[in-house]
DNA sequence: ATCATAATTAGAATAATTCCAAATTTTGGC
DNA sequence: GCCAAAATTTGGAATTATTCTAATTATGAT
């Protein structure tokens, strides 16, 4: 797993021409500099618009095709609140998402330390999990 | 909360005319009567096309509609994967699901006894909850 | 029965995403 | 560097789940 974690207002061209397999094209390191940059879980609308700050010409199948290349080479994730547009997330590390009603804004959850999943589940033995995904609303806490 | 969850193969009689300050009409009994026959975590579409059956006058809309009242009254649940159509569900306990990648099957999945969603987020204190919706994908165990 | 309100219906509209076919860019071999 | 093949990008059309609209029908209260 590579960690882009820590990159923040990453440029473009601080990304290796080949990440996870990927070839990084212009617009797919346009497209990470993005979801990198501003950390807000953006729409792949979102993403358009920001991107074409940069980079007047990509298009929006553009930005679907990156974001879908992205995050098939697990460099970045895909996030969905029942049925609103997809989101993306940069954090590769285990957690999962929690949306203030009041804000509209996403906020990222992890899990207390040493917990697994299958502490909480009732799974059938055998059970092989793929894929995962957690989904919170309400109202955030005021306190920190 | 109700408890229609023992109800098996019911006939849309079996409805009370009102459910949760919801008034039963025959569509509305017909759509609940389909999800609680068969708990296969039926599409709109599904349920549409398993109530004309008996209804054959029955409109797409109307089982949308319909589908809309029984959630917000919380007499059913909707239940989404990643951007696939919803699903809707009429376990009504405490439960998440798992969709087996091979049969595209969806299984619910209960918590084990006593655990608490605290236990396993660092959620900030006084986040208070409204919705929550954990989905997994994988290879469902072959022993059971 | 009358009236007001709520629900149903068919079809049109919406909107996120995917598809398509053409144009462009990149790559690797020479 | 030049060329052919492969990959990517692009604009626009297509798809599809869901929502909206406006007309019709059913319901419940008086
Ligand atoms: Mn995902
Ligand atoms: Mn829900
Ligand atoms: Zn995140
Ligand atoms: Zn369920």
């Amino acid at each position: 797993m590579i960690s882009l974690d820590h990159v923040h207002d990453p440029k473009p061209e601080d990304f290796p021409s080949e990440l996870e397999g990927l070839r990084m094209t212009k617009q797919r390191r346009e497209v990470l500099a993005v979801i990198l940059g501003e950390r807000d879980h953006p729409t792949a609308n979102d993403v358009f618009v920001r991107a074409k700050d940069r980079m007047p010409t990509i298009s929006l199948a553009t930005v679907y095709n990156c974001l879908e290349a992205l995050v098939s080479h697990q460099i970045v994730r895909q996030v969905n609140f029942e049925r609103e547009s997809s989101r993306y997330c940069p954090n590769l590390s285990d957690h999962c998402h929690f949306q203030d009603e009041e804000s509209g804004k996403i906020h990222d959850v992890v899990f207390k330390d040493g917990v697994k999943l299958e502490d909480f589940l009732e799974l059938p033995q055998g059970t092989e999990i793929s894929h995962l995904e957690i989904s919170l609303k309400g109202q955030f806490g005021t306190q920190k």
